[in-house]
DNA sequence: ATGAAAGCGCTAACAG
DNA sequence: CTGTTAGCGCTTTCAT
């Protein structure tokens, strides 16, 4: 058409404001421009950090964003991840609550993937725990801990496996004990009421299942007079945003949040522009956070020689 | 039709999938049963938390919540609402950082709903900051202090504004001196920053315009070797999610964060439940938060004395 | 090259 | 009260 023509059509649809409709674009097109991402709880620092990388990186690709909570609750995402695949190209799912099987559900109503989670023929991306583990109980073994307690987290999460699959892989290799406790909710509450248990196991150090509890370790240690880190060592996990100024005691084995975050989403624009590609799997490393004040323990402590009261001689909760 | 009929098809249904699509729904009915909400920066944990009960009310209402994060940038903020508008009934902005000129403009987009900001003939949530200040200064009065300093905030940010507002009727009241620095970020670094300049001021109280800026503050405080709150106290806004957990000295104003989100919800479906009605708004009140460790300061601090350096007597920013 | 028409999946308004 | 039809705003295909 004309050059002219051109112009004046263009000028007219600006002056009436014509927005082209995404929904009926998409009842055409059959796609919307839209993704889904599911997180567990939003009160948890590290799913607005993992969402701030995603909603950004999807952005860059023209992409809006849903986002739903699913209160922790494998019911409910299950039903929020339907309900939207009903009008997003594909869904993020965050640290899925849900078994295998019922992700292999999903995947027939939408394009998944995952972060956090291993699952067969889907596309993920995955944080190193388990070597962030190692180096977490390397470091306290050179520190001369000899027995170092774990919080679990929840149990169908996949990085609290890893956890401890590298807490045992580690305890194995530096020959200390590590005694599993737990599992706990991810939670500052949680790690409070946890730091009793710690206390009465006579551990010299604890490595949290992630920086929430840990610094509700801190908080209730602090609250019942021990000395961080003279006498107990705290590790947690993730370096969440505010973990670091909320308390220089804690030492923690950072992940990459707002990366994967992105990452997520790039694997999944990959699969929706080549559907019938190789599934992708992303695994992004971990980093120990060493802070001013992880000194050395207190030799006594470091022999593991009990400070309270006598350990039990059978205790069903150590690993290694 | 027959019961049998029904059974029949609903069964049928069921085995073939059948989920209607939204597109071609909203199509016909002009209706998305979308609602979008945009905040400044996920990395501010007020705003997951504010989000949080938004997406939990939305979602009893039936609506699917888009998310988007418009990074501090006014620009981009304007972008996000009017890309979200072509696919929701309604878009609720948090902290806007928008002219009002700008934010009328957009209204003709789509219904809007503001939380933390007024503006003529639109509906929104308000948190009582400037009561919430005055008992801050209150209590600061109380404690026997003479000059307050105030770390400002965003200057476009209403909150800001009637934070400002509270200081000044608090100093009247009290016959105190309020000192306004800024503004600056609200975040941890500002604050670490700011923190220099409070003492630079021999000011015996700090007021941050956030909890993020107010932990940065004690941070570097700490840093610094004063001692909190013998030497300085500090006082933050919002009381974030990790705040209290974060540092025990922190005293704070705080928000109801998530039922502020919830009640944006209630009044977005309003308006398009009653589309002429008349606009609401909605206060929300504050509460201080003394934690445990706000001790009174030391009486030479209380009384003004400089303790560090002398000040100069023609303070441009002392308020009162 | 440009323009007309079919149809995506649904709902509303209609006719039977 | 059931069953049919028009049309929402686009894109894509087909005819001109």
């Amino acid at each position: 058409m004309r050059e002219e023509t051109l112009v004046r059509v263009l000028a007219v649809a600006e002056e009436l404001r014509y927005r082209p409709s995404r929904a009926a674009r998409s009842l055409t097109t059959g796609r919307t421009g839209n993704i889904g991402v599911v997180v567990p709880d939003l009160g948890n620092p590290f799913f607005p950090a993992v969402l701030k990388g995603a909603q950004a990186r999807a952005r860059e690709a023209n992409y809006s964003v849903f986002l739903a909570d699913s209160e922790e609750n494998p019911r409910l995402e299950m039903e929020l991840v339907r309900e939207m695949a009903r009008q997003v190209d594909g869904v993020v799912i965050c640290s899925s609550r849900l078994s295998e099987p019922q992700l292999q559900q999903l995947r027939r109503d939408t394009t998944l993937v995952l972060l956090n989670r291993r699952v067969a023929g889907t596309s993920g991306v995955l944080l190193d725990s388990a070597r962030g583990m190692r180096q977490a109980v390397e470091h306290l073994a050179a520190l001369g801990h000899r027995r170092i307690g774990f919080l679990a987290g929840p149990v169908h999460s996949w990085s609290n496996r890893e956890r401890r699959r590298g807490l045992r892989a580690g305890a194995r290799s530096h020959a200390l004990d590590a005694i599993e406790l737990g599992s706990f909710a991810p939670t500052f509450e949680a790690g409070q009421h946890a730091a009793d248990l710690v206390l009465a196991r006579d551990l010299t150090a604890v490595i949290a299942y992630n920086d929430l509890m840990a610094l509700g370790v801190l908080s209730r240690l602090a609250d019942r007079g021990v000395v961080v880190p003279d006498e107990v060592s705290v590790v947690g996990f993730d370096n969440i945003p505010m973990a670091g100024m909320a308390n220089p005691h804690l030492t923690t084995v950072a992940l990459p949040l707002e990366p994967s975050g992105r990452v997520a989403i790039e694997l999944l624009l990959e699969q929706l522009a080549h559907p019938g590609a190789s599934v992708h799997e992303e695994m992004l490393g971990a980093q120990l956070i060493v802070r001013a004040s992880t000194g050395p323990v207190p030799s006594g402590s470091a022999t593991g020689t009990p400070r309270r009261r006598a350990a039990g001689n059978a205790d069903p909760a150590i690993v290694k």
